[in-house]
DNA sequence: ACTTTTTACTTAAAGGTTTTAGACTAAAGT
DNA sequence: ACTTTAGTCTAAAACCTTTAAGTAAAAAGT
């Protein structure tokens, strides 16, 4: 004979003939009330069906929700076929679950107008990646709650990072140790373009700060130290992390002339793809082209020949930056993530 | 000269002098109101910093938040590492976005009490996978509210599945049709342990209704039907789809004796620790060992040997399962993906 | 000129909780 | 025997919206 409506803790309470704020308690307070009290109250209300206070009232009253939210750059469905995000997602995940805090994935990139006002729902923010012209990131600062943001600095907030330069140089310069003299860079987000396309000449002097511009500038300037020199025309922008992109890429560096012999990638999932053109067109890498890649991704350790990286620590930044939105570090903390080279045979 | 307190939807109106009715339907009803002092109404508030209603407070009163729940098997964390799960989250999101709904990611196997009561948030649930003893689950269930499950069969809602039984015996068959005779298989969840460990005689007979069970029986009907057959000692149990535990069971397996000249695997992620060990141990695919997979994720395809396996179209799967929950399609709809056959090189 | 319909806005109740301040009782201290 | 203290529990306000029902005025119909 149950009611097709849900129970509240009102009606618990009027059932159980104590007040609403003991069963309040006997949920959230344990010390409020006798422990005889709080067993029978739970018991009863396990009984009768009631699951603990709603969520959308104890947030209202609150002021907090146990949501954790994380913004995005790009679509969430891309997200989930990118190896690097799906790395720090599981690292975030990991803090979260330990807090028993629940993760919300925004993107503000949907095809839709953002009208929800989802951004009011969680507790705190994780903002990754640059946000430049995304609507939703306004609203979330209006929102004064908690915010780190990753792989993107603002003296705002607190962040985690890692040494992009110093990371790109040092991978740069393992490569350029080899005897390569012609080079290629397949690079990520170089430019505001979302087609496949080698950068110009202007383009590679407009300075800018987003993480992807500082790896291109350590990669030349590495190439410039070992007296080598590169071209804009040998400098290829990807707008998204795909596989398929990379490999149209790959195809238009690794048929160009002069032959290249030595390709740097901003990212693991490019270099898999140039990997797989220089099979098709039998170019034996390492012998007659060498790689590298950036990220690590566990796909990398694994791919024929294994991929010279470097570890960028995805998932620790992840872990990080939960901790330190959890934590409340308030003090505007910068966090620094280490690097590591990570040699394998593609180089 | 901003007061810190965000502001509301009262003040906002006790402000413009109009009714906190107006305003509410500024935002959501535009037809109830005058175009004009719409306008007014909009800009001011842009002005005053004040961002729409307050979710908590709007959830509670609909008594729908705008949120889609997925309730996965696992913890979170092993789902972003798992590329199955991947797929098919990204089919759901790309849906979600497409109807300006968020995603929020339920486990229920958190490591501490699931005591938030965050199941009240959503308006509707996808359920991947079996939730056995998940009290998450439960209480999900008393939330009444809309419920579409995936790789999972209750009479009681509607579902996306795949013909398993059908699948499994098609692309067994196809690696019985090559010259193979001592075979192995390496399942993903056979049993209730989480250890990787060779199943017993009995718990070959023990008939449960898993997704794994499914296949099991496929790939041994399929055996029998070739006039071959396999012992418990020769079927491992992996409890969770992860390439290291995947790697143990492989070389379990490829170091027992008589040695074993075809593999059928469960999950692609397991047939890539395959090949990885094989090729440690130098035996040659598909010359010495016939290699078979199960979902085809993208990696498969760029394996060394590619990997011949089934396509359980996981993306479509959370597309279907996305929008069967908003459409409502509440007449239990009982969907099925077709699942195909594809041929590599492993096999 | 009078009634009906439409338009534009308001009133006020409801939604389900948390929490402060306080009430009552029983135990402890003097 | 009287005051403190501690231990339990309650009353009621507050959190911020949405929406059904209602009012008043303007437009339309006859």
């Amino acid at each position: 004979m149950q009611s097709n409506k849900p129970l509240t803790l009102k009606k618990v309470a009027s059932i159980l003939n104590v007040s609403t704020a003991t069963i309040s308690n006997a949920f959230n307070r344990p010390d409020q009330l006798s422990a005889r009290l709080r067993e029978r109250i739970l018991s009863e209300c396990e009984r009768l069906g009631y699951h603990g206070p709603n969520l959308a009232a104890r947030s209202l009253r609150k002021g907090e929700s146990g949501v954790i939210g994380v913004l995005l750059t790009d679509s969430l469905a891309y997200h989930f076929t990118d190896a690097v995000a799906n790395q720090f997602l599981q690292g975030i995940s990991e803090v979260l679950e330990k807090n028993n805090k629940q993760l919300l994935m925004l993107s503000g990139c949907s095809s839709g107008q953002i009208a929800t006002g989802i951004e009011a729902l969680p507790d705190g923010f994780i903002i990754y990646g640059t946000q430049d012209h995304n609507p939703l990131f306004e609203r979330i600062i209006r929102q004064n709650k908690p915010i780190v943001t990753v792989d993107f600095d603002s003296p705002d907030y607190p962040s985690v990072n890692i040494d992009n330069h110093a990371a790109a140089f040092e991978i740069a310069n393992h490569l350029l140790a080899q005897s390569v003299d012609t080079l290629a860079i397949l690079g990520l987000r170089l430019i505001h373009s979302d087609r496949v396309c080698r950068i110009t000449q202007d383009e590679l002097y407009d300075q800018s700060e987003s993480v992807s511009r500082r790896r291109l500038d350590a990669y030349i300037e590495a190439i410039k130290n070992n007296n080598l020199d590169i071209d804009a025309e040998r400098i290829w922008h990807i707008p998204l992390n795909l596989y398929e992109q990379a490999k149209q890429a790959a195809k238009e560096a690794l048929t160009s002339l002069p032959r290249v012999n030595g390709i740097i990638c901003m990212s693991d999932t490019i270099a898999l793809a140039v990997l797989s053109v220089a099979q098709e067109l039998n170019i034996s890498v390492p012998q007659d082209l060498k790689v590298i890649g950036f990220d690590d991704i566990p796909e990398a350790k694994r791919a024929t020949p294994p991929l010279t990286t470097v570890c960028q620590g995805s998932k620790l930044k992840g872990q990080l930056a939960a901790e330190a939105l959890l934590d409340k570090h308030q003090n505007t903390t910068k966090l620094m993530v280490p690097t590591e080279l990570v040699i394998r045979k593609s180089c």
